[in-house]
DNA sequence: CAAGTGACAATAA
DNA sequence: TTTATTGCCACTT
């Protein structure tokens, strides 16, 4: 029985480990379609309670976090991430190059030919 | 079956 | 640098 490409994104997200972030476009990319981003999105967006998803562990590429405050607040967001280790730079992003939620050799295959994923600390 | 929707990402100005 | 537009894919109606 096939679960949905939602079920698949729920299980990525709740594999990230705490004190790391991941992007939509990154869950994307572990689920099969490194352009579904926004499907990603729609998943948390519709993710039922329950799953204990730690959706504000996913944030954009930039290290920007949602706007409006889909969590109760950015700042909360921020507070959270922070409160888990997630460094996070001046101007009030995450640092993406160093949090960014790195799975084993899973992704090895995935990112071949990338060998400088991370070219300045 | 066709069109519309959206917690994104990349490119252009 | 920031803002605006385009493309994208799965899901809903």
């Amino acid at each position: 029985m096939k679960q949905s490409f939602y079920e698949r994104i729920y299980a990525l997200v709740h594999e990230i480990p705490k004190g790391k972030i991941a992007t939509y476009g990154q869950l994307a990319l572990l689920a099969g379609s490194p352009r579904a981003s926004r499907i990603v999105g729609a998943a948390m967006a519709k993710a039922p309670a329950g799953r204990n998803l730690p959706c504000h562990r996913v944030i954009y590429t930039d290290g920007r976090l949602l706007p409006g405050g889909a969590f109760g607040g950015m700042e909360i967001q921020r507070q959270l991430l922070q409160k888990e280790g997630v460094t996070f730079l001046r101007d009030g992003r995450v640092d993406v190059k160093r949090n960014l939620w790195q799975p084993g050799s899973l992704v090895s295959a995935a990112l071949e030919g990338t060998e400088n994923m991370f070219p300045d600390a």
